[in-house]
This record gives C-alpha cells, sequence and structure tokens, in this order.
DNA sequence: ATAACTGCAAATCTTTTGCTTACAG
DNA sequence: CTGTAAGCAAAAGATTTGCAGTTAT
C-alpha cells in the first residue's frame, strides 16, 4: 500500500489510491485505504496534503521525506508545484526554540498563481492594452 | 456574519458559526453559512484553517489579518498557538522571487508538542528515575 | 483460541446544490 | 420587472464504524 503511494508521480487522494491499490489487489476495499492511511499517517510514514482545497474537500497523500517541502498550489492552473528552502528548515527550528514547541510535522501550503500563468496573465494584458489600457482591475 | 467570526475568541467551525450566527439570527440555515463562508473567503476577509485535523476533518476560519501567524496544534492537549515571524513573511518573499510563484495565502501549520505538554512529559520521565531538574515557566 | 486484518454495508460528518420565496434596485 | 440573497430539503462527497469471516500465531 505505500508502495503505492511511493510509486506514484503525483499526490494522491484516498478515491485515486483506492483505485490505484484494486490494481495490484482487486478485492481490496475502501475501508482497507482508509485504516491504512491512518496507520501511515501515525507512523509518521506519510504526510497528508490539502493542496489549497484546489480539487474540493479530499485530502492527499505523499511519502514523507526528510526535508520538508512547501506545496504551491496554483489557483488558474491547478498545477502543484513543491519548494524547499532553508528558510524553512530555520522557521521551524525556530518555533522550536522561541515558541518551546516540539515540531513534529509541519505543513505549509500556498495559493496563488504559478510563473507560467502569470506570464500568460501579463500577454493577454498586452494584447488588450494595445487598444485600451489602465483599468485597474 | 464576519462580525460573528470577528468576535469570537477562538477558531470557529462552520456547525459552530451556525449555531453562533443563530443567536443573532434565528432563522439562519447551514447553507447561508457556507454560501457566506465562501463568499468570504473569495473576497479574501477571511482563512480558513485546518488546525492539523485535530478535531476531525472541518474548517476553521479567523479574520484574514495583515500578518499571517503560523498555527500551531498541541497533538497532546489540543491547544492551538499562534505564531508570527519575519522569517515567515521572508519565506514568502523567497517563494515569491525564487519559485516565480505570486503568492495569494500561505497557510503554515505545525503538529507538535507545546511547551506545556513537554514539561508535564519530562516531569514524569523524571519521577520514574532521578530527580527533577529545574523547569523554567 | 486469540489477535490482527479485511471486505462489505451502513452510518456519520461536512459541505454543496436545486428549488422556491422574499426583497431591493 | 430583475437579479440577489435566504430558507428548506435533499444530495453529494469523504471518511468512519460495526459486524462477520479469514488467516496467522
Amino acid at each position: 500500500m505505500i508502495e503505492v503511494i511511493q510509486d506514484a508521480r503525483k499526490h494522491l487522494d484516498a478515491v485515486t489510491l483506492l483505485t490505484a491499490a484494486k490494481e495490484r489487489v482487486p478485492s481490496i476495499d475502501r475501508a482497507t485505504v482508509y485504516r491504512t492511511i491512518d496507520l501511515l499517517k501515525r507512523l509518521g510514514l506519510i504526510d497528508e496534503l490539502d493542496l489549497m482545497h484546489l480539487e474540493g474537500e479530499k485530502h492527499f497523500y505523499e511519502v514523507k521525506s526528510r526535508k520538508d517541502h512547501i506545496h504551491l498550489a496554483c489557483f488558474h492552473c491547478g498545477r502543484i508545484e513543491e519548494f524547499s528552502a532553508p528558510l524553512f528548515e530555520r522557521l521551524k527550528q525556530e518555533i522550536n526554540q522561541e515558541a518551546r514547541f516540539r515540531v513534529r510535522v509541519a505543513r505549509m501550503e500556498v495559493g496563488g498563481t504559478c510563473s507560467t500563468c502569470a506570464e500568460q496573465a501579463t500577454a493577454l494584458e498586452g494584447e488588450k492594452g494595445k487598444s485600451r489600457a489602465a483599468s485597474s482591475s
């Protein structure tokens, strides 16, 4: 089961995970998937993500890596980027020290506009701008 | 409606929000609450939180403040602490620059052990073994 | 026999939607 | 009128639970 998550190229939600798992064990049930997810979560083997609820309220899962990364969710194209930063690690340390809070899991999710979509938007504005400029939203 | 969220001393989930709103407008319905939440979210007036799903899968809401803060959720006592750090702001800037990702909302949630619970755990360990060391408070 | 795991079905919880009425512009 | 907002009821989506049958210890 954790293999399924590991093998996945993208973040899986429970239903997709169920479908994927069925390819290996056709008889597998929803309940088993959820129970296993819960187990893996408690064991700290996987992380649970929300990905800014771009696709509804479901959760997504990924195998926990040594280095946490931030998920950047583009509101326009829905793509999820991952971003690692030393600053993030430092921030966690700071929380440990300044708030005296022992960090076990840290999740940072960001929503906004990815570079591709930003460029497209800029390009579009440019086209329209030929005829008429200056409409501040 | 946003007043209800503003007045709240703690983070509210939709059901609690509904109850609170009913005190002002008894006829109010779930649907209205959810529709309003959705509106306020889109207007960027409130932020949606998960608080590490300490209490199930519901979402919590708080009025958006100028300065984002990080939510620290204690797995032991369930308390939610807020933590602001310049480092967090810098991290967002870094995302803007290095990933060329235009950040609109950033959410960071941390799960772990708060200082109080950590002290209690230490105290317990101390009892089992040797004498306690001085603890800060 | 015991304990852990699984499938199946039903239940629960949270959020969304369709329809209808009320009301303001 | 016409479009927006609200109530109500039902639906939908995601996750959990109770129960019973299997399998390994």
